[in-house]
DNA sequence: TCCTATTAGTATTGAGTCGATACCATTAGG
DNA sequence: CCTAATGGTATCGACTCAATACTAATAGGA
């Protein structure tokens, strides 16, 4: 006997078929919708994060097809690629000018003005439930959660003005304005 | 100026992340996402609605593609075509018992069993707004929402018992068990 | 200091999606 | 009847993505 539509069967359905619509949108401007989940990504990243490596592992594809995406927003003049003087192997990404201006006619921003419309109430409940789905999905692909900086338990909170923060995974200093970016390394703080 | 990372981008951000992972993960028992949804599709759809246009318009994709995509499930024996006796262009769509059966091990069943333990009242926050996202991104490119039949202007619950309901469209009578399918025609009563 | 294992990234191949187009058969409407 | 319009199929090409094999740089021992 199965439990035909059940609300949960029928949540994941509307979260399977807003995904395919995004998806299907994201056809646009001459991109495609994995490159624009790139220059998303590279516009959130905090700078320990902006790599290829790192992008692998955010979106869970193979590195062979990443590094193909970004070969292709190089060659639009999207994405810069500069070598990592400390470890010539990898290379840091950073959007150009011409990628961050693009970002401005991202096709998922139709999206977000509709949830915008929301109330503060059913916007918190769906960040909280979406944000503890996916992060129990990712756990048990053994997959990181890419939080925010500051949520990590690697995340000092040590001078409140000057050099307000610090991450001691990393042993780097962070700018105020890079608290909220995501990190390749976040590790969820216990509660 | 951007307003970076509001509230309504996190949770769009989430959205798609979710769609990413629930799409790779649909690469399973030897089926692909399209797939998948095709099936869970025939298995939620009334009479009416079982056939590769409907099918199509609900997927957002183009007719050719989903006939490529039933015929390798029906190659695999998990769906049947029968030509429909009033209109010999069309063919009647249904799963195979061998389909129902593998409708279980459906990769989105692990998601669905997450979904399962949140509480009733985020279950109702999910579902109203990410009924209301999609139901208002579809509209926006003039597509059906493919609702649920009871919630349809056109249904009339006139035999509370009996033969209980009747869909004005199309003329026919339904099976309790139809109201809760999803249908095509399906246009939502106004408030 | 080697020597090996690991890691970052690239290149190539092949299966498969998807859109576009063209096409056939059936039905609907003047 | 004749001409759309509709349901479905077949074919082609651009593109994704996984898999594999590869180069270069680094890390960690013995």
């Amino acid at each position: 006997m199965e439990m035909k539509n059940s609300p949960a069967q029928h949540i994941a359905a509307l979260i399977e078929r807003i995904g395919r619509l995004l998806s299907t949108e994201a056809h646009a401007e001459g991109l495609l919708p994995v490159q624009w989940e790139a220059l998303r990504y590279l516009d959130k990243a905090n700078r320990f994060s902006r790599t290829a490596a790192a992008l692998t592992a955010y979106l869970g594809l193979t590195k062979g097809t990443v590094s193909q995406s970004l070969n292709t927003l190089e060659a639009k003049g999207l994405v810069k690629k500069l070598v990592n003087r400390k470890d010539r192997r990898s290379k840091h990404l950073s959007l150009t000018a011409k990628g961050q201006k693009l970002l401005l006619r991202d096709p998922l921003n139709v999206t977000v003005a509709v949830l915008d419309e929301l109330e503060g109430v059913p916007q918190r409940t769906l960040t909280t439930a979406l944000e503890s789905l996916l992060t129990s999905r990712l756990g048990a692909q053994g997959r990181q959660p890419f939080g925010q900086c500051r949520d990590c338990c690697y995340f000092a909170n040590r001078h409140p003005k000057g050099n307000p923060h610090y991450c001691q995974l990393l042993g780097e200093k962070l700018a105020e304005s890079e608290a909220a970016a995501i990190c390749f390394e976040q590790t969820t703080k216990r509660a």
